[in-house]
DNA sequence: AATTATTTTTAGCTTTGCCTAAAATAAAAC
DNA sequence: GTTTTATTTTAGGCAAAGCTAAAAATAATT
């Protein structure tokens, strides 16, 4: 098991999480990494070097096997220490991420065991995302958007999408954590919102906030 | 509060600890960062430019205020790590510092001041080595060597030389631990090792061992 | 003081990783 | 089926960080 730059994990990351297996396009993934196509384009030469990618010149990128796994274990401690962060250190989960971009670097297998142990053989992190097994499974990512559900469900909420700070601080300001639980109380014909009921009263959430709000039938 | 690579950090604290404010050598610093000389002229160049260090020209490096600054956020960072995978996570004290060499260099104010919470505010190190405050204020440099005690003395154990993994396996087989309190109960005239007894019996500790373990009258 | 030995710096090269601008290729439009 | 547009790759630079080998400066010996 070779070691690997900060830039190349990052890179295997981003192609994971653009493609999961499949071809990526050289503009996506400049994106996603935050560089110029040209840059990327060497880059996954010296990843396609070290196997970690199959580059098919102006086709696309395609990770490996190997790349796969890497991918994983990069991900694995990134949402270990997004779940340290949260659970322990007490971070909103609106602020773990870029800590975590960076914690997910660090290199060691015993390191990471140790923290899973720690925070109790999680399966989810703060954010209801799935974190891979120390062999590569994948725990299910849970739950479908509250949009989905019907009028008179009862759901609880399980996961939520990163979508901004914005969104982080409206949860907030809407005290809405994972695990709490909800009625489905009415559902707008106008504009799809969504009202919300609980014990302690009732709210209503647009189409955009349901839309990033993952919940299972309770 | 500009941003550092880790290599230049990695410099500034080797030149912390070698001089504590005062010129380090060339080759000194070449020894202690694990590169050539000519790497250590280029890289204290660019730590002269940042105001970091003032070189000399042949005649040596020396950190500047700002440079002790980032000496010491770094060896707090480093500390604070140790003791966090000591005590939170089980590892043995002699494992903990490659890996807190690489989570010294996380970047976060925040994450540091969080941690220092979480762990209680702690004042040294599972070495016993003091942990920089965040104003930079040092916290004492416990003990002396167990050879400056004389015989009768009742000590306790406060602080142990970073002195390599072989040490550090001898201290686990011969159960030494900080916070362990001893009488000396001899002292070899021959070649000055020291006899140690406590409530479950007594042996015998060599020179070299002695010089490497500190402790307090108690 | 002159010579030798050590230390430090310079010069020149390498790799990673990013950039801009130009050329080449693929995709879309006409 | 050309032409135009968008994407991707090449070419050429630059900075960080390391290396080796040669030159220069300092320190130590005769
Ligand atoms: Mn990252
Ligand atoms: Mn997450
Ligand atoms: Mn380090
Ligand atoms: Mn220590």
């Amino acid at each position: 098991m070779k070691t690997h730059t900060e830039s190349e994990e990052n890179y295997i990351k981003a192609l994971y999480h653009l493609g999961g297996g499949l071809p990526v396009s050289n503009g996506d993934l400049a994106q996603r990494v935050g560089a110029k196509g040209s840059s990327v384009t060497q880059a996954v030469k010296r990843l396609g070097q070290k196997d970690l990618v199959n580059v098919v010149p102006y086709k696309g990128v395609q990770l490996t096997p190997q790349g796969i796994r890497l991918a994983k274990s990069i991900l694995r401690k990134h949402r270990l220490w997004e779940t340290f962060l949260v659970d322990k250190l007490g971070f909103g989960w609106d602020e773990v991420h870029p800590l975590a971009e960076q914690l997910e670097h660090i290199q060691s297998e015993e390191l990471v065991d140790r923290l899973f142990q720690f925070l109790g053989s999680p399966k989810h992190d703060p954010h209801g995302d799935p974190i891979p097994e120390r062999d590569g499974q994948m725990p299910p990512v849970l739950g479908q958007p509250i949009g989905a559900f019907s009028k008179g469900s009862e759901i609880r909420i399980v996961r939520v999408e990163d979508a901004g700070s914005e969104f982080f601080d409206q949860l907030d300001t809407m005290n809405i954590n994972l695990g709490n639980t909800y009625e489905i109380r009415a559902i707008s014909a106008f504009d799809s919102s969504v009202e919300l009921g609980s014990s302690t009263g009732s709210f209503w959430l647009s189409q955009s906030m349901c839309a990033n709000i993952y919940a299972i039938q309770s």
